[in-house]
DNA sequence: TGTTATTTACGAATTAGTTCGTAAATAAAT
DNA sequence: ATTTATTTACGAACTAATTCGTAAATAACA
């Protein structure tokens, strides 16, 4: 599958959260998960079941058999899906110009000190 | 209307990427300009029509009367829209680090010397 | 004034995404 | 072996977004 085609929904990505993190997981506990991040309203365990095998059919997830159950784990690393979601972003409302984009998000926000030399160390390790 | 609230579809972003750029236009002219933008497929003038109509009762567009027309234009400015495109993101996928968000940008894309040092410039002016 | 052209309003069809109930399959427990 | 519990598959309802056709309103023009 062309890594261009990851577009996940919200919906989606509450899942993939969980997966990026627990690296393979069943159903179950991927709907406990949710549920435990957030209480307020409860998701059903068919709605999650449903969303994860549309995602399986979409190549978002792989799975595996194992006995009665399947194991599911997420096709995209945190990072492809990431800058996808990014580039999509970047195309649909900074006109194409990543720059804008860092600009924006550094300067609209309070960053530390810390956090901005981070980026300094960063950019450094670019140039090299 | 609280500007948390902006969240603007696909096709929503593309009518409003108009407007930015105009600051006021007709349905006709943004439909215009639409086609124009990507001729591959046609977007039919009622729908242009229906969208920036559903885009002022959501209080996405503001229209003045003009004669037998109305004329729209953005409620809120593209930086007020990015920025909250941008929270959304970190929220979704950045696990709420504007951070990572921004080496994910800069990492994954090669940047000209120019717009490195340009971060720079906008760094220090953060600093001060 | 009456015809023509343009704009608006609105309903409705279509597609995608979300949510869940129910039944069938499968495994575990008694 | 039979009952019980869990998992899967699947259909269907529901919401949101997209697209467009048609009719009514409005203005321009002949």
């Amino acid at each position: 599958m062309n890594t261009s085609n990851i577009r996940p929904t919200e919906s989606e990505l509450a899942i993939l959260r969980v997966l990026w993190r627990e690296k393979a997981s069943t159903v179950r506990a991927v709907n406990e998960q949710l549920n435990r991040l957030s209480p307020n309203k409860e998701i059903g365990y068919t709605t999650t079941l449903k969303l994860m095998q549309i995602m399986h059919t979409k190549g978002l997830l792989s799975r595996e058999k194992q006995g009665k159950l399947h194991i599911y784990s997420p096709v995209f690393s945190e990072e492809e899906t990431q800058q996808q979601l990014l580039n999509k972003l970047v195309d649909s409302a900074f006109q194409g110009s990543a720059m804008k984009l860092v600009m924006q998000a550094l300067g609209n926000r309070r960053s530390t000190p810390e956090e901005l030399a981070e980026i300094r160390d960063f950019l450094d390790s670019l140039e090299e």
